[in-house]
DNA sequence: GTAATCACG
DNA sequence: ACGTACGTGATTACT
């Protein structure tokens, strides 16, 4: 048995690495012991982040209490493989800090089903988060293993993580191949791959603790953890990508790039992404700047060129004034090069063998309890143009069916702060700003009236005032100054709410707690948020509601994705109609007496269909 | 690393 | 006293 000591806290830890047959009959005895007091923490090392490419390898397993780590080296195979394995099997409950990650790797690679694992996890991540949800950059401890546990357990807890690339190099490697090309045996590798499973296992007394002592319902941490194994699921079944049609894509977003880009050069302008060389080109040829950006230089974002390029905000030409040819060409440039790089490249980047892409879904990683999908960004493909999304395709002799909520935050608002009118109005099916325009202006509203009304709902919802309102309805600013006066006569209760929850939050240590128990901290300096954090939070939960309902009903094979108030899913084509209904259903709920529903679509094999696209 | 930009709900 | 648009992820330029 190979062993290493170590200092945590006030204490000496060992972690174990067993070689020898004896050496694994003795980790198996210490887990049914271990077992019998309490749960197992439990973490893996591997080659890298990117779960589903070839060639990605599972190395080490390890197992610990707040004493012990065994360090199991499942590369090794054989012996070592059914260790692991037993103790898998064997054990009730296991610790896990960022379970999601561990439980698709031990799914893919070890052969360890995420449905037996997830039922039998404690994640200490989301408990942290429950606890506190903010970012180091927000103000937060934030929700690393690293830094929480240099918070509760042991300020000079090692940032192992940070300490071995520092190891890869000198061994000659990066922080990329070190990961895969480290000996198994190296004594760095196994005493921090042991250590973290030790500081899981001390940290999640102190979680309990915090959560206890904030008063977090116990059914809230129950109810991530369910979130939680839903979204890994959808993670591992992920989405198909027509590659194919990805590949000509890029080919001509890059040409189109590269034609703009030298229409660009003819004024000068080497990088149309460099803002200084645009501003600079754009007053060389007798245009005007005039607005700022946060750093003082001058803005050349899409609402200053658009205009200059006599283009609308749908890129029509609006035949107002000579187009700035320089505008122009930055404008189709950039958008063409961006589009490539962020949709087109991170698709080929990401698709596994299969040709399946599994982007990463974070389930808590907005401070209101927002989720999140990184590689890639599927919430934040291109929705005015079809071209990206019709890259993603629905499963073999599927079709795609989104499903939306109907004006939820606005609803999630009226029930929260129960306003009376508004609720009445959604109870009565009205359109909610055909309603607040006849409110405000009579019967005799025009579409522009509905529109600012919609502009000044939205406003509410993000706690905005009368110059962002303007600015973003475009509308002239006494009309807006007006209107924004007869919302707050119409609906007093938004006001009055927001002053409330703003005092409760200061009176709870600047922490607002949502309907479902969730804590909201605010910036001191913007508490007016607590409108937006409450109402986004709740939208959160009233989609994780949704969420369970699915999987109550059968429905959890067939998502894809959850993105904020809307789900897609890949469903048989022949059922599709079926399986709308069914959507809708989940979907629709009671909160505090608003209704709550959703409209489902049903697309053809590819999600760029449900934009417009033909297939 | 920070600022600016742009994509989404 | 008054008024404040919210939340993300990703890329590129530049210091």
């Amino acid at each position: 048995m190979q062993t290493y000591r170590h200092r945590v806290a006030d204490d000496i830890v060992e972690i174990r690495i067993p070689q020898t047959d004896q050496d694994l009959r003795e980790f198996m005895s210490w887990a049914q012991r271990a077992s019998l007091r309490g749960p197992i923490a439990l973490d893996t090392e591997t080659t890298g982040l990117d779960i589903f490419t070839d060639g990605y390898r599972l190395r080490t397993v390890q197992f610990g209490d707040r004493d012990t780590a065994w360090v199991i080296h499942w590369e090794r195979g054989g012996r070592f493989r059914e260790a692991a394995l037993f103790v898998l099997r064997m054990a009730r409950r296991f610790l896990i800090h960022n379970a999601s990650f561990d439980w698709l790797v031990l799914d893919r690679h070890a052969g360890f089903p995420l449905e037996e694992l997830a039922p039998k996890t404690t994640d200490t991540k989301i408990k942290s988060t429950l606890i506190d949800p903010r970012q180091p950059q927000e103000g937060g401890i934030g929700n690393g293993l690293k830094p929480l546990s240099a918070w509760y357990i042991d300020p000079t807890a090692v940032d192992t993580q940070a300490d071995l690339t520092a190891v890869f190099r000198s061994l000659g490697m990066t922080k990329e191949t070190g990961w895969a090309g480290i000996d198994l045996q190296h004594p760095t590798y196994n005493l921090y791959a042991g250590l973290d499973c030790i500081y899981t296992a001390r940290l999640d007394p102190f979680l309990t603790e915090g959560l206890s002592h904030f008063g977090v319902r116990e059914a809230l941490v129950q109810y991530e953890h369910e979130i939680a194994r839903m979204c890994a699921i959808m993670q591992r079944a992920g989405i198909v990508l027509d590659a194919e049609y990805i590949e000509v894509l890029r080919e001509r977003l890059r040409e189109e790039e590269a034609k703009y880009a030298f229409v660009a050069a003819r004024y000068g302008v080497e990088s149309v992404n460099s803002g200084k060389q645009v501003s600079e080109a754009l007053l060389a040829m007798g245009e005007e700047l005039t607005e700022l950006t946060d750093g003082g230089a001058l803005k050349v974002d899409k609402a200053v060129l658009l205009p200059l390029a006599d283009l609308d905000r749908d890129w029509q030409r609006i035949g107002a004034r000579t187009p700035n040819p320089l505008a122009d060409a930055a404008l189709r440039a950039k958008r063409a090069g961006s589009w490539a790089t962020t949709y087109a490249d991170t698709f080929l980047d990401t698709v596994d063998s299969n040709g399946r892409i599994h982007a990463g879904i974070h389930t808590l990683a907005a401070r209101t309890g927002r989720m999140s999908i990184t590689k890639p960004a599927l919430q934040t493909l291109p929705s005015s143009d079809w071209m990206i999304r019709r890259a993603m395709l629905a499963d073999e002799g599927h079709v795609m069916v989104s499903t939306d909520f109907t004006a939820v935050e606005m609803r999630v608002l009226a029930g929260l702060a129960d306003v009376k009118r508004m609720k009445q109005a959604i109870a009565n099916g009205d359109d909610l700003h055909d309603f607040t325009a006849g409110l405000v202006y009579g019967e005799g509203f025009t579409k522009r009236h509905r529109k600012l009304c919609k502009g000044i709902g939205f406003g509410k919802v993000y706690g905005g005032g009368l110059t962002t309102i303007q600015r973003q309805t475009g509308a002239p600013v006494d009309e807006v100054r007006s209107a924004l006066g007869a919302y707050d006569r119409v609906y007093p209760e938004i006001k009055r709410a927001s002053v409330r929850w703003q005092r409760e939050a200061r009176a709870n240590g600047m922490v607002a707690i949502s309907a479902t128990g969730r804590r909201l901290p605010l910036d001191r300096d913007r508490t007016y948020a607590v409108i937006n954090y409450r109402v986004q939070s709740t939208a959160r939960d009233v989609l994780g509601q949704a969420m369970m309902n699915m999987e109550a009903a059968g429905l959890l094979d067939v998502l894809k994705l959850p993105i904020h108030d809307e789900v897609l899913a890949s469903v048989p084509a022949r059922e599709a109609a079926d399986y709308a209904r069914e959507f809708e259903r989940c979907m629709t709920m009671d909160l505090f007496g608003v209704r709550i529903d959703a409209a489902a679509e049903i697309g053809g094999r590819s999600w760029g269909s449900l934009y417009g696209a033909d297939y």
